[in-house]
DNA sequence: ACTACTATTAGTACCTAGTCATAAGATCTC
DNA sequence: GAGATCTTATGACTAGGTACTAATAGTAGT
């Protein structure tokens, strides 16, 4: 015995948990012990072989893709929308959007949520923040659901921008306030709207 | 032949890039040829093996990964610190940050670069944004880098409120203005300052 | 010293999802 | 009908394993 089982076999997880693509062959190597001895502690530990983990791994990512590519259109999940006039959509505080100290939403997530949904009510090819004021009435924390209400002030045809205010609740608590000056392509179809 | 082998070569081809994990006998089922035809196809437009393909989508995330955990704390690169004075820091717009349709940065990436240095620049254990006050002056395109500069204002310690400037060039052109206004739970460590 | 036990190593057969090379049959074109 | 291209079959070999059996080494208890 190099190490005590436990030892190597804990070191052994360690390993394979940092690097997942290491075979049994380099792991005996590693640990000086044979390779059935990395396969009987593999075996105690069920820590799968080689190609299931690499399968694994792979299979996790695309789970992800498929999640945040529809995601990262539009920050938060739209639920309501007419265009040019409101929009609503809830997004809520997972472990990656809050500071690892405190668990409060770092401001931009919040911003995003706001922001995008500014950009998705407008009806219009291209729709551009121009400016926007801000206001952060409350912090956020992890797991709580923020729901964002954009509402279409003024559409301005001559110059091409649409002030566009969107404001955001907990729990009916208003945590965020923006005022968003949108820059639009082209005029809005809809001219019989204020 | 079922379709001409060009057709199918192009089938495939699709095939394979939405779903990686289909072995070679799958493939020859849905296409109806042999196995070997498959083999021979995936020679031709070097489609690695399943287990290449497996290991390459795998690899990928494990690199992934590792790049956007440390990215996630402040959005963009620091490259210049001075704490509760100023702080620069490069943003690469890539293709995850940009509109498909016209290849222009989200608002909000721009804006979280911003926000992210302001609350790094605060010398303190929480810092969170009040309010902010941004304008987008042209709008940033795949490929280009940003580099962000922040400015400390003034540190009111009575009401623990820092406001914070923050510029952004693209070349040395002026893409995004923000003054941030930051809440900070203690005093300055260092009052000398003004 | 002998036994009991765990830990380690070795060896074999088998598996999947391939590779490479060769050969033979099928189909299309001229 | 001959050639060229395409398709299929066959056999030998590979990595990185599983599953199982068997032998050996080392330590502890009596």
């Amino acid at each position: 015995m190099r190490r005590t089982k436990k030892d190597r076999q804990q070191m052994l997880k360690e390993t394979i948990m940092e690097n997942p693509f290491i075979t049994d062959e380099d792991l005996a190597e590693k640990f000086q012990v044979s390779v059935q001895t990395i396969r009987l502690d593999r075996l105690e530990l069920s820590i799968p072989e080689l190609r299931e983990r690499i399968k694994y791994v792979a299979e996790k990512k695309f789970e992800d893709e498929v999640r945040s590519l529809p995601i990262e259109e539009v920050i938060g999940e739209i639920i309501d929308m007419e265009l040019d006039q409101s929009a609503i959509s809830i997004f809520d505080v997972r472990e990656e959007h809050v500071f690892i100290r405190n668990k409060i939403a770092r401001g931009h997530h919040v911003f995003a949520q706001a922001n995008s949904l500014a950009v998705a009510v407008i009806n219009d090819e291209l729709a551009l923040t121009a400016k926007a004021n801000i206001k952060f009435k409350r912090s956020v924390k992890q797991g709580e659901r923020v729901i964002a209400k954009a509402k279409v002030i003024t559409i301005d045809d001559g110059i091409g921008r649409t002030i566009v205010e969107v404001m955001s609740y907990v729990n009916n608590e208003l945590v965020f306030k923006g005022e968003f000056e949108m820059y639009r392509s082209e005029k809005s179809l809809k001219d019989e709207k204020r």
